[in-house]
DNA sequence: GATGAATGAGAATTCATTCAT
DNA sequence: TATGAATGAATTCTCATTCAT
């Protein structure tokens, strides 16, 4: 009884020491669930997994997290955090459709192969387990913002802003899948070559 | 003597109701799966769930597949053997670059279409947990030795095929998304949209 | 219907034939049976298992056997039969005690080496889990009248009968297995061994 | 501070009400595995007979053990660990080749009478599934040395200590089955037979 | 008699989650 | 809050056996 008195006191009196190990844990939930997740896949992944691959007891997951799925979104939003931002920042900056264009997949590819691992645990199954992740992660609500306000500001011609902007992801994701299968990672390349065929199409000039 | 020859004969006879049954409980298990992996998805359907969605016994099923991954692979062979040789036919008879592309997604976009469960079945997050599902079904391989042979008849420009098949496969995949999600499935627009796009880029002039 | 008159016929007509077909499948399913008793131990073994190891379909088993278990006892069956006359007709003409211990071991460790799959098939853990097995294989029961006859013609002193049975099928059964354990199998080396021992114990003058 | 130090203190303190009940389950399920290994032999019985025989659910038996075979092992070191210093003990202090074996025989008769359940657990097929059992649990090893080193001292003759350690185990396993069919357990007449016949073997002169 | 597919009980094992400490 | 043992539902898969052909 007096013990909740004084555990009480103890905890008003390191408020910041009991915050900085909560954050803490989340974190190296988080990073396990990353490590599992590109590891085994999101869906054989179990919570007994990320569990393991920390120095944490059981239990303790479920004071931070309601489920695997609960974790992915986290991890999700994480990896959407950090790659939408520089996306937008690009984007709103352009001059041209070219600029436009070539700045997405720029940003998109040079995170690709730079955060191989937040890519690779979103890149997984998850993907379709979770249709929205590629939109949430890629942001093609603001893709589809940004391009009818490229619209607006002249910069394309007047389009099917919803398809524009799935097409682009689709082209993004795929060549940023054969680009991380070949030897080197050549993030230019892969950016010069979507967006000529996106801005130009198979039939224009200089291929090459 | 004459029994003999008359049992075995009877036994034998053309396919036997023996093996009349086997085909179609092989058929009914194919079934059970395309609909379980539609409205659970591939990860957390279980052998169970498809023996549930059946009349038959557990252990039926193991006569038939080793496990949820074998009958997986029998799925995505049929919807493969279903729409490739539409693919490829259209695009051999292809005699301007816009043939070939018009081809490829409108047989594509009808397919999934008119066949939304294999469609679906596929389309799963098995996608990403069998990488190489997209390449088989929709024939990665073929598209980019169809592409090579069209850059010899001098269709198109010489460009990277693997880049460009899989442009190709990844705006497919998230325009028939897109479409399927759309209130009508206006096949003819969405070919219109992703053949326009693939062959002239944003900028040619006449969107619409 | 006709058709059961005429099969009939046909049975009748060639028993031989028949007859030595049944035969040829019990021989088929019981060398399988050891075969599997060997490689795998009585327990784990299976009727499937003996079934594959066969070309015969899994239902034909139950029209020989009802069991694995029932296998097992035909088979024991046969070793026994194979054994238990060696060993009597020998004990039957021997003159001294030395004649008739010596002549048990020395035809019970004979078997050993010569049939080593009869015997491995027996020896495995079914001796436990039938535990008179090893009594009906090396005939305990026999063994125990012969040294009664024994004592009755003065052979033996007189002893408890059923203690000295027991210690000779311990003593023949655990240094069979070492004899199977070591590089050459000397029968003679470990008859004389087993006899010298029951013989004359520890304590009697020549060993070497 | 001092709360963190009492609730430590509770939740370490001395084995702790958690350990104390882990201990008790181990024992509970080693009990149950014991007492199902005697009643249906080791082969045919089942995880989940063992779980059956106990109050526990069917997951917390693999919080203690991976296996039936685990469990085996844990017994079979139990009853190892009972009976062998039992056996060493006697024979490191024989004065004389009979007290040497008679130590031997009379430990080990003893143990059967009294551990029927350790006893019956070990001796029943388990044996042969796991053919070290023996040795393991009647220590052949320790017997050999310690033959070897009765030799030394001049107690026996010099013989082969593979074969004889061979034979005493056999003798002794096949007696105490004998015993332990018997109306009554007289593990002094079982000591005595076996000790004369392996000392003077069936020709010495004073059976009675 | 031979065949081999269907059956469904049952075995081993894992997992998310709870809760006493 | 952290811990980690207990839980029992759920899953995969095997097997002996039956029975229509």
């Amino acid at each position: 009884m007096d013990v909740t008195l004084t555990s009480t006191g103890a905890t008003t009196a390191a408020p910041g020491k009991r915050a900085q190990t909560k954050e803490q844990n989340r974190r190296l939930i988080l990073g396990a669930a990353r490590r599992v997740f590109v590891e085994l896949g999101y869906g054989p992944s179990t919570v007994r997994d990320i569990i393991r691959a920390t120095t944490l007891a059981s239990g303790t997951f479920y004071n931070y997290f309601k489920s695997k799925e609960d974790v992915f979104f986290a991890l999700r939003e994480e990896t959407a955090a950090a790659l939408k931002p520089k996306l937008r920042e690009e984007r709103r900056q352009a001059k041209t459709a070219e600029d436009f264009i070539a700045a997405t997949f720029s940003a998109f590819f040079a995170f690709a192969a730079s955060e191989k691992d937040h890519f690779a645990a979103i890149n997984t199954e998850t993907l379709h387990r979770h249709p929205d992740t590629l939109d949430v992660v890629a942001g093609l609500d603001e893709l589809c913002q940004d391009i009818d306000h490229a619209i607006g500001r002249g910069l394309f011609p007047s389009l099917d802003a919803e398809f524009l902007a799935a097409a682009i992801i689709g082209v993004a994701f795929e060549i940023s899948g054969v680009m991380q299968n070949r030897p080197i990672h050549d993030v230019q390349a892969s950016t010069r070559f979507a967006t000529a065929l996106l801005l130009g199409g198979i039939a224009h000039s200089d291929w090459q």
